[in-house]
Order: structure tokens, then C-alpha cells, then sequence
DNA sequence: GCCCATTTGTGCGTATGTATG
DNA sequence: GCATACATACGCACAAATGGG
């Protein structure tokens, strides 16, 4: 990864209006999800970035600051800026913000998901209150858990927002990450996501494709998920059979918030 | 809320070689977190708390922009910086990192602590990995939600390191936000915290005291909470029995992560 | 609708401290 | 000890949002 690179990534994430290290910091995420750059790179150091970029010191440690916050690179004194291997690794690592947890209690099972169906739906339906829309994309998935279990996966979105889904082969839509799409698309990243679990008997026909008794308890989640700060961007429902794995909630969550 | 107040503040949370930010940063945590400023208040203006306070200007923004990047404050431009009534409130609002969505979707149902005990004990057990000491002080809780079921919560620290749970009575532990609790008394706020959840058969003596049947499925949740982002500081488990009422699991993350 | 004071938000340039190899 | 590179901090300038007259 150098710096004429990045310069190049820069001017396409500047826009008029938007921060200089929103921009920047853009740039690198985009470089790290399209997966230009592999983990381990190092990065340019923030003075040539300085002289090299239209951008100050102070901005550019700014957005630096924040991908540290992301955990998207690592910062070094002496050694330089590195990409982070955590945040993305390869194709398609995590399905959810969550994972299951593997045997050895570090790492996690792999994810192998299936389309099984894309269309378009008229609502009201369980994402109208989030999106606020009337007719969605839905995208129902069975994405499978190691070798152990299957998961079920609905996704809605705005077609007329992110008509990426529509157009998408099925084919690539199974192997895409939908985050990566997402951020591909509207060139921003998605920060807050929502999330609501209970146990929650599924319909039939989820029972029947994760092969489970029917009216078998489940763990439901639910997420809403956040282009930035506000703007709702896609809903999904998650039906999870019951199982001995744990599921590691990424909550990495900054926030302090007082309580035992 | 005054400029003066917070400058004696500051000085209790300056020490050599904590950054400026932070000291402020933590000052004014500690302003909310202790009760001392009421929710809604309106700080003192920027430019105010650098003639004040012996920081700059940028250096003022930068602890500013962290609180509200956890909730803490919020920012307003013409108008000021107020504290935000979201993340504290007022006392033991939220007794996890989660909470039980009420009827509204809106609201949380209310918590209803209750301590069953607390002692020392011997290790190995649960809490060793992650606090990595041998002996705990434990503390057990049934904690009802709303009034319709309650929640079964052991609670691991280590006595050596927060003398505090051992000495604090078991009247005023039944009302303190132990997460306020660690803040007083390391000076530091919980940044951190993975979550972990799966369907478990809790303990018999867990199923009585929730008032469950033996060997009912309940969901366990094993929180792990580092002070900082590195530093072990609490371990939990909660078992909360099968419920129609969903769990809204915080999770701000501010982490991109790339996925659907 | 428009001007204006207030307050936050962004950005620059620079200086100095500190960890690493 | 020394060069490198990140980390903190300062001071300033101007832009942008808000609310009141």
C-alpha cells in the first residue's frame, strides 16, 4: 500500500461536505475490504501521508485514530501503521456481528451461506418500522455452521436504496460479504447495529429447512443496522436451533454505560 | 454545572503520564456517573473550559468528542454540550449490557436487584481464565425484570484488587450500579465487554431460586469486562429463563466489521 | 426571510514527548 | 545513543449549525 494509492482512493471517498478524515478514513477501510491491501501491511507513516495527501497531520491522525478505534489497522511507535488481520482477514469471515465460538474457545466456527431465495415483497412486513418502507428486498438464507448446524437468515433492504442486491448474480450474492456490499455501494460504513434476541419458535417451513422438530424452540435475533448514526439501512431476522456453541457477541461497545 | 467545579474535578483525575483528554474525559464521567450533574445540564462552553482548565482548545474537543462517542454528553453547535440522559439516568438503570425491551418497543422494563450472597472463594473456577487469580469474591444475585420473571447472576471479581465489594454493605451492594462502583473506585471507566450466549440447563439450585422446573433450557449469558481494553476486570453469568420479552443487547458497536 | 451572536465542527501548522529497534 | 514513527498538546482560523430578533 503506498501512498499515490491512497491518493488515488482519497479523491474518489472526497465529496463536498463530507470531513477530510471521514474521507481518508474511508479510503483505508475501502483498501482493507476490497482486500487491495492484505493484513500485515504496513502503511505509509502519517508524515509522508501529510506531504502527500492534501490533508494535515492532526486530520490525518484524526482518521488513523479512528480505524485504531475500529480495530480496522494498529498503530506501532517506532514501527509504523499496520493493517489489522482481526477486522477483515479474507472473504467472507464473519456472517453476523456475531460468531460461534470454535473448541478451543479463540477462534471461530467457518460460515458457509446459501441463497434460497430473492425477491421483492410488499409490506407492511417485520421491516417496515425500520426501514420505513412499504415493498422490500428480501433475502432468506441458510447459512451453515462448521460442519454442526444451519442458521436462518432473513434480509430486507430498500431495493430502490441499494439496487446492488437486485442486480447482483445470485451466484456472487452467496459469496458476498452483504456489509461489504453495503459499503461499497453508499460509500459509508455501517456503525450502529441494534440487536434483539429472545427465544422464539420459528415458522414451519424454517423448522423444515434447518431440519429441526417443528415447533421447536429457537434463539431469534434480530438486527437493525445503521448507516452511520441514524439512517436504517437493512433488517434481518436470524433463527439460530439450539445448540452447545456459544455465540460471541462482538459488542465492543465503547460506551461506558453504569452497570454490573 | 460549573467550570470550577470541573477544574477541582480534574485535578483528582490528572496524574502524571495520563494523557489530558483522558483526565477530562474521566472528570467528566465521573460528574455524571456519581450524580452530581443531573442529566439535560449544559456544560460550560468550549472556549470557557479552555481559559478555565489548563488544556487547549483541541485537546478540550478531543475528551469532549470521546463522550459523546459513548453516550456520555451531547453536542449541540449554538447551543452547547449537555449531559445526555441516556446512558446514566439515574440509579441502577441497567443491571447488564443488556436489557428487556418493554411493551412499547420503546422503553426497558424495570429491575428489581436482590443480593442472595457474597463470599470468598476458591479457585479454579469459571472466573480464573479470565481474571487469572486463583480465589473470587462471589456475589449472587436474583434480579426480578419488571414483574414478570427474574434473572439468576453470579458476579466475579477480585477482592485484592476492588476491596470495595468486600467492605461495601449488602443493603447499599442490593442498589449499586457495580459498574459505577468499579468506576469510583479505579478511577476508570468499563470500555470493553464480550458478551457470549448459548442455551444452557442451569444448575438445580439456579432453577429453584428462578423457580423454573429442573433441567428447563434457560439462556446463558457470560460476560467478560475489561477496564480499558485489555485489562480483566469483572466476570458474569446470568441465566435468564425461556421469555416472550426481547433482549436489546447495546451493542454500539462503532466497529465496521464487514458482513450481513 | 434575513442578519447576527453563540457554539460547535473542521482543519492547519508546529512543538515536544515517548516507545521501538 | 540515535533515528524513526507514533502520541500528545497547543494556538489559531474559519466553516457550519442553531436560535433569537
Amino acid at each position: 500500500m503506498n501512498a499515490i494509492d491512497l491518493s488515488q482512493l482519497l479523491e474518489r471517498f472526497s465529496r463536498p461536505g463530507l470531513p477530510k478524515y471521514t474521507a481518508l478514513h474511508d479510503a483505508v477501510l475501502h483498501a482493507v475490504a476490497s482486500g487491495q491491501v492484505k493484513p500485515g501491511t504496513r502503511m505509509p507513516n502519517e508524515q509522508e501521508l501529510a506531504q502527500v495527501l492534501p490533508i494535515s497531520l492532526g486530520t490525518i491522525q484524526r482518521a488513523l485514530r479512528q480505524l485504531v478505534d475500529e480495530r480496522v489497522i494498529q498503530r506501532r511507535p517506532g514501527q509504523g501503521s499496520f493493517i489489522s488481520d482481526r477486522s477483515s482477514g479474507g472473504q467472507m469471515e464473519h456472517p453476523f456481528h456475531c460468531r460461534f465460538v470454535d473448541d478451543s474457545g479463540q477462534g471461530y466456527l467457518p460460515v458457509f451461506p446459501e441463497v434460497l431465495s430473492r425477491e421483492r415483497v410488499s409490506g407492511p412486513g417485520p421491516w417496515t418500522a425500520h426501514l420505513r418502507c412499504k415493498d422490500a428486498l428480501q433475502i432468506i438464507r441458510r447459512i451453515r455452521i462448521g460442519d454442526e448446524f444451519s442458521v436462518h437468515s432473513a434480509f430486507w433492504v430498500d431495493p430502490l436504496r441499494l439496487p446492488v442486491f437486485v442486480s447482483m448474480p445470485l451466484r456472487q450474492l452467496t459469496s458476498e460479504n452483504f456489509k461489504q456490499v453495503i459499503f461499497r455501494a453508499c460509500g459509508q460504513a455501517i456503525h450502529k447495529v441494534d440487536l434483539f434476541t429472545r427465544q422464539d419458535v420459528p415458522p414451519l417451513e424454517v423448522s423444515k429447512l434447518l431440519d429441526i422438530p417443528a415447533r421447536q424452540f429457537c434463539s431469534s435475533l434480530r438486527v437493525q443496522a445503521f448507516l452511520g448514526e441514524t439512517d436504517p439501512i437493512y433488517y434481518q431476522r436470524i433463527f439460530t436451533p439450539p445448540t452447545e456453541r456459544e455465540l460471541h457477541i462482538v459488542s465492543d461497545s465503547r460506551a461506558p454505560g453504569f452497570a454490573p
